[in-house]
DNA sequence: CGCAGATTTAACCAGCTAGTTAAACCATCC
DNA sequence: GGATGGTTTAACTAGCTGGTTAAATCTGCG
C-alpha cells in the first residue's frame, strides 16, 4: 500500500511538474498532467484538490530544491576564490540535469513574488552574510578589487543561470548547432569561475 | 482619419504589449487588451483579427526593437574593450526603461524557438563575425586572456540581461528595497563592463 | 468472503475565453 | 444629404477548462 500510494503520488508530482516547466502555470492543463502520470483527471483531483494547490506544491518543490544547495556552499568555511569555483559547479551541474527549471522559477517568482518572500526567505537570509563578510574583507586586504558583495553575488548567479534562459537566443545568435552549444556549456564549469576570479582578483 | 486611425491601432498595440508583458501569452486575456486600450473586443477583433496574428506582432515587434540596437553596437569599428562598454551601457540604458521586456523575450523565445529562427536570425548572423574576429585577433595578438568569442559574448549578455530577471530573487536574497536595489542597477552601467574587462585584459 | 481504500469510467456543470454577428451610431468627406 | 468606414453595443456560439459526482471496478488485507 505504501509503496503504491507513494508512487502514485510521485508519479503526479513528477507529471506535474514536467507539464508546468514545460507550459508554465497558466499553459499548462490537468488533463495533461493526468494522461502523463498515467491516470485519470479524477483521481488527480483525488490526490490534489485543486490546480493551485498543486502548482503551489510545485514551486516550492523546484525552489527548495535549488536554493539550498547555492546557500549550503555559500555558507562554508572555504576561502573565496575556492567558494566561487565551488559554487559555480555545483550549480551548473545541477541546473544542466534540470535545464527548464530556471525559466519556470524566474517566471513564478516575478509572477508571485511575495510567495517566494515567504516560503524561502526568513531561513536563508542569514547565509549570505558570512560570503557578505568574506567579500568585504577581502576588499578591506586589498586581495580583490573593490566589489561590492552584492554586485559580485550577481554576477556570479547571471553567469551561471543566464545562459540556460537564453538558450535559443544565444545559439541562434552564435550559429551553433545542439551538440556545439553543449560544449561550450561545459567548458563554463571551469571558465566561469576563473572568469570571475580574474575580474576581482588585485 | 490618418491620425485617427494610427492612434487606436497604437493605442491596441501598446495595451496589447502592456498586458502581455505582465501576463505572459497565456495568461493574457483580450477582454483585458480592449479594456486598457479604451475599446471594446469587437473592435479589437476587427484591427486584430485573433490573438495569436496580435501576440505574433507583438513578439515580433519587442525582439526587433531590442536586437537590432545590440547587434548595431557589436557591428561598428571600436576597439574592443570601448565596444564592450559602450554595449553594456547601451543595453542597460534601454532595459532599464522596458523592465519586463527580457522575460517575455525570453520566455516566447523557449517556447517557440524556430519562430525567432525565423524571423530575426537570417539578416543578423553576419553582425556577430565581427565581432568573433575581433576577439580571436585580440586574443592571438595576447592583449586579452584566451577566451572564445562564443564564451565572452556569453558573459556579456549574462551579465547584462539576467539581473532583470531574476530581480526578485536577487532583492530578497540579498534583502535589498526597491530603492537600494535601483541603485545597485545603476552602479551596473559602469561596473560591469569594467568587470568584464579586467576578467579579460592579459 | 467482505471490508476499505485506490482507481476508473463517464457523464456532467459552471465559468471563462476567443471569436462572430448584426444592427445601430457617429464622424468625415464628397 | 448620403455614402463610407470607424466604432459601439449586446447578444450569441462553440469550445475548452477546472472541478464534481456517483456508480462501478479493482486490489490487498484481515
Amino acid at each position: 500500500m505504501d509503496t503504491q500510494k507513494r508512487s502514485t503520488e510521485e508519479l503526479i508530482l513528477e507529471a506535474a511538474q514536467a507539464v508546468f516547466l514545460e507550459k508554465g502555470l497558466a499553459g499548462a492543463r490537468m488533463q495533461e498532467i493526468a494522461d502523463r502520470a498515467g491516470i485519470n483527471k479524477a483521481l488527480l483531483h483525488y490526490y490534489f484538490r485543486s490546480k493551485e494547490k498543486l502548482s503551489a506544491l510545485i514551486i516550492e518543490r523546484a525552489i527548495s530544491v535549488i536554493l539550498p544547495r547555492v546557500m549550503a556552499v555559500l555558507d562554508t568555511d572555504l576561502e573565496l576564490f575556492d567558494k566561487i569555483r565551488l559554487v559555480v559547479d555545483t550549480y551548473l551541474t545541477f541546473v544542466s540535469r534540470n535545464s527548464f527549471l530556471p525559466l519556470f522559477i524566474v517566471n513564478e517568482v516575478n509572477r508571485n513574488p511575495q510567495f517566494f518572500f515567504r516560503t524561502v526567505v526568513d531561513n536563508k537570509r542569514t547565509h549570505l552574510d558570512k560570503f557578505r563578510r568574506q567579500v568585504e574583507e577581502a576588499v578591506a586586504q586589498g586581495r580583490i578589487h573593490p566589489i561590492s558583495p552584492a554586485q559580485l553575488f550577481m554576477n556570479v548567479m547571471s553567469l551561471v543561470i543566464f545562459p540556460f534562459l537564453g538558450k535559443p537566443i544565444i545559439q541562434v545568435g552564435l550559429g551553433l548547432s545542439e551538440e556545439e552549444f553543449k560544449r561550450e556549456m561545459e567548458h563554463r564549469h571551469t571558465e566561469v569561475a576563473e572568469f570571475v576570479i580574474r575580474a576581482i582578483r588585485a
